[in-house]
RNA sequence: GCCGAAAUGGCGGAAUUGGCAGACGCGCAUGGUUCAGGUCCAUGUACUCGCAAGGGUGUGGAGGUUCGAGUCCUCUUUUCGGCACCA
């Protein structure tokens, strides 16, 4: 690649900034130099030395467009990444794309191209994008796609390890249909009843065959885990913890009276404690007793189903929570095994099937929804926890109360609701009719898609059957049959059933168990399996013997800083979590969480609104990129608003930050010949430290600014990624190298510290405008790569401030700021207050109480309290 | 209903531990530079009274703690996000 060299500009050229032409150039640079940002490698003889940092961007679905939420993403990313690096970490910063999914298959029926084709031309135009902005990622060693068999092969290798483990099981089950997608959908998938990709669709319920990942397996480690996960949102937590829904209470059985072949009703209870204050049973209308029933009772029956299509509706449109209850009485009985009690049992339709047992014990003195129920249908009340004997006068029902005991409940009245529910969920473990139980919200991974584009369930159905397996029964292919690849001629279409059971040379094959005739699975893996490990296989890419390497994978994880948008906080974010556990008790891997520290960034919206394309108020980064270059779209991302926080998109502002680095591009033109020709006479060494004593006062002054805007950097680098003030920061300096243009070209400034300011200047733009710290650093006369430049060290003893301002407060409101030599003591500070006219004038006429001096690392404050 | 986050100029935002509220940028205004400008430079810009010097008010609202509160406490309003007959 050729050197740019150019001739000493005349100070009073006027030098353009030209991103347009900076950037390409530097670019087709880097681009020709693919293992410019490898990582080191971390196994073998020539193992890095440096301390490992894992830096990871959420990967993308590849639409074929970059918009702007992910140009902020992966800008956060990258600034970190690259101050990471100059900070002496070996840094593995990947990315890869996350390439299955429905959209390539709406695509292929819209124009008629292939899935694979579509999807691959996608990945290569945002490629193209985002090697246009900059980012530092170590595409030659980590770039994956996950349509591709090198990756997806290990999708079905998990899948059979699960099989083996029993954490992947077939089932028929209630499961979420969006007829848009034509396909099933995981619970996570299912937003407020609605499709996570149509989010005008509702959801509707279908019984298939399923495959099951068995999450909940761990879902008490994945809940007790976010306790020990500091580095995490407590806001992903906190998501996290309601979705899992771990609720701790009791099962209880009630026999059902004059029946003694009906199997017992099973309740789940939160509050045992209040058994003796229960007046019904309550079953869901999908109840297996009631599905018996139903058969023998018409006016049962028809009551049931008026209640199915209910909850049915309510559930699609979201609304299940607020439809008026009801209910119907069967007129059959249950007996409270505490006390004997004959309670009738009744079908509501708020009794959910699908949680708990779908059956309760009303309790309607001590819950809301049961108090409505009862008083709608005339039910007893029946107060049993109160904290001063009986009162019936307080409102129904009865809530919570400080010191409230057990009333009227056998032998354990008088006892506190918390002991109480131990010990009468241990007498009904002991007498056999029920025990403690743990239930949860969160339900077994539905990983089955209808659909083509996604990864190939690697399981058959042997048509014969074989010992063991009955006819249609289900085989696990052997890894040797791995990979199960995707057939590439297809008819695509959305007319339900999965497109790959019209393959009839895919559908046929033979059982690896007896050689007779076999079909395959037909369905697809949800796309989220895919993205549950990917950054796994990031740590060892091209790998074809295995998923990674355990080795490196161990270096490297776990993941020291994971970016992205809060809308995977329950998705991704819970299921991979879950495989991570898995792969650990398979053996693969020593972490029990995929990452240290989680970041959520703010969305990018415009116009009040987030930016879609129905809205049309999508600002495209290319045309960003094209009228302003990209190191200023990215450093604007960085500006604008706190990484964690939305971020309104204006215009002006990336104009605002164009007009910065052009300002900072001339000052650097200018003074550079100063620069190179001190380098030529120092032959390119460090400058000694001697070069800069005999300082002028304006000197002194500019590398002081210098030191303390280095100092303010690094620190918001290492927690709170505030880019928007150490943007500011920098803007200041340079405000304050061009107040001292006129001492500069006076010479009053010595041209080592003119070479020290601007070279630091450029390296602590690395990070936010990479192409144009490049250039510069060129401009300066460096050879070097600057992104590999160690990053500066702030020295405290030249940003120390040698004179102080002091606030000088009367009764708290600001008289007067005052100037004080930076070691002025407090006897000193108080005379000068004191002798401060504007003070003066406040205190005329008043008696002085106190006389503070305030003094902390921040700076020192007087406040005079008079009266 | 429950949980979480937030509210500061015309706008985005700053004030990290209670200590000069409004950094930095945008916008706007005035002046200058330029053949020209999505150029560049300078100055000003919270509100308010005042010609001015100078004063008063001010971080959604109401109280409180403190020498001192945008920051801490209590209550409250609004906005956004999540969960929601979860027994």
């Amino acid at each position: 690649m050729q050197e740019i060299e150019k001739n000493d500009v005349q100070a009073n050229e006027v030098v353009r900034y030209n991103p347009a032409e900076i950037e390409p150039r530097w670019q087709a640079k880097w681009d020709a130099q693919p293992e410019l940002y490898a990582a080191e490698p971390v196994t073998g003889p020539h193992k890095s030395e440096k301390p490992k940092f894992y830096c990871l961007e959420m990967l993308p679905y590849p639409s074929g467009q970059l918009h702007m939420g992910h140009v902020r993403n992966y800008a956060i990313g990258d600034a970190l990444a690259r101050f990471m690096r100059m900070r002496g970490y070996n840094v593995l910063h990947p990315m890869g794309w996350d390439a299955f999914g429905l959209p390539a298959e709406n695509a292929a029926l819209k124009n008629n191209t292939p899935p694979r084709e579509w999807t691959l031309k996608n990945i290569e135009q945002m490629k193209v994008q985002m090697r246009r902005i900059g980012y530092s990622y170590d595409w030659a060693g980590t770039e994956i796609a996950t349509c591709l068999p090198e990756y997806y092969r290990w999708n079905q290798w998990f899948f059979l390890k699960m099989v083996e483990q029993g954490l992947a099981y077939r089932r028929s089950s209630k499961v979420n249909w969006c007829p848009l997608c034509a396909t099933v959908l995981a619970n996570e998938q299912v937003v407020g009843g609605c499709c996570w990709r149509h989010e005008e669709q509702i959801v509707e319920q279908r019984e298939l065959e399923q495959w099951f990942l068995r999450i909940t397996k761990y879902a008490d480690e994945l809940l007790d885990g976010l306790d020990t996960m500091p580095g995490w949102p407590e806001k992903v937590r906190t998501m996290q913890r309601n979705w899992i829904g771990r609720s701790e209470g009791a099962h209880v059985d009630f026999r059902v009276s004059a029946m003694a072949d009906t199997p017992a009703i099973t309740v789940f209870t939160t509050r045992v404690d209040t058994i003796f204050g229960a007046t019904s049973i309550q079953l869901a209308p999908e109840h297996a007793l009631v599905k018996e029933w139903v058969k023998t009772d018409a006016r049962l029956a028809e009551a049931v189903a008026t209640m199915v299509a209910e909850q049915k509706a309510a559930r699609e449109t979201g609304d299940i929570g607020n439809i008026e209850k009801h209910g119907v009485a069967t007129g059959m009985k249950a007996i409270n095994p505490f006390n004997g009690e004959t309670l009738p049992i009744w079908v509501a339709n708020y009794i959910l099937a699908d949680y708990g047992t779908g059956a309760i014990m009303s309790v309607p003195a001590h819950d809301e929804r049961d108090f409505e129920f009862a008083t709608k249908y005339g039910l007893a009340v029946k107060r049993v926890v109160s904290a001063r004997g009986k009162e019936e006068s307080d409102a129904l029902p009865y809530g919570e109360e400080e010191g409230a005991v057990l009333v009227d409940s056998g032998e354990w009245t008088g006892e506190t609701p918390l002991i109480a529910q131990e010990k009468m969920a241990r007498y009904a473990e002991e007498h056999g009719f029920g025990k403690k139980t743990t239930t949860y919200r969160l339900k077994d991974w539905g990983v089955s898609r209808q659909r083509y584009w996604g990864t190939p369930i690697p399981m058959v159905y042997c048509e014969r059957g074989h010992e063991g397996v009955k006819a249609g029964g289900v085989v696990a292919l052997p890894e040797s049959a791995l990979p199960v690849l995707l057939p590439e001629q297809i008819e695509i279409t959305q007319e339900g059933g999965s497109p790959l059971g019209k393959v009839a040379e895919f559908v046929h094959t033979t059982c690896p168990v007896c050689g007779g005739p076999a079909r395959r699975e037909t369905d697809t893996m949800d796309t989220f399996v895919d993205s549950s490990w990917y950054f796994y296989r990031y740590t060892d890419a091209r790998n074809a013997a295995a998923p990674f390497d355990s080795e490196k994978a161990n270096h490297w994880f776990p993941i020291d800083q994971y970016i992205g948008g809060v809308e995977h906080a329950i998705l991704h974010l819970i299921y991979s979590r879950f495989w991570t556990k898995v792969i650990r008790d398979l053996g693969l891997i020593a972490n029990s969480e995929p990452a240290e520290r989680l970041f959520t960034q703010g969305m990018v919206i415009k116009d009040g609104a987030k930016m879609s394309k129905s809205k049309g108020n999508v600002v495209s980064p290319d045309l960003m990129i094209e009228k302003y270059g990209a190191d200023a779209t990215r450093m604007y991302a960085l500006f604008a608003a706190p990484p964690d926080r939305d971020l309104e998109w204006q215009e002006e502002g990336v104009a605002g930050i164009s007009r910065f680095l052009a300002r900072v591009y001339r000052l650097t033109l200018k003074y550079a010949p100063v620069v190179r020709r001190l380098e030529q006479s120092t032959h390119g060494d460090e400058i000694a430290p001697e070069q800069f004593a005999g300082q002028t006062v304006e000197g002194a002054a500019l590398l002081r600014a210098l030191h303390q805007t280095i100092a303010k950097i690094t620190e918001d680098f290492s927690g709170r990624w505030h880019f928007n003030t150490c943007i500011a920061a920098i803007m200041i300096l340079v405000n304050e190298i061009y107040a001292a243009e006129a001492a500069m070209d006076k010479g009053d400034v010595a041209a080592a510290t003119i070479a020290e300011l601007l070279r630091t200047l450029t390296l602590m733009l690395v990070p936010f405008a990479p192409f144009l710290a490049a250039e510069l650093w060129q401009e300066l006369g460096e050879r070097s790569d600057v992104f590999m430049q160690p990053w500066p060290v702030a020295d405290a003893e030249l940003a120390r401030e040698n004179e102080i301002e002091v606030p000088v407060q009367v009764n708290g409101k600001l008289a007067n700021v005052i100037k004080l030599a930076a070691d002025a003591d407090e006897v000193a500070i108080k005379a000068a207050s004191l002798a401060d006219e504007k003070v003066a004038a406040r205190l005329a006429g008043k008696t002085i109480v106190k006389h503070l001096v305030i003094d902390k690392s921040s700076g020192k404050l007087v406040n005079l309290v008079v009266k």
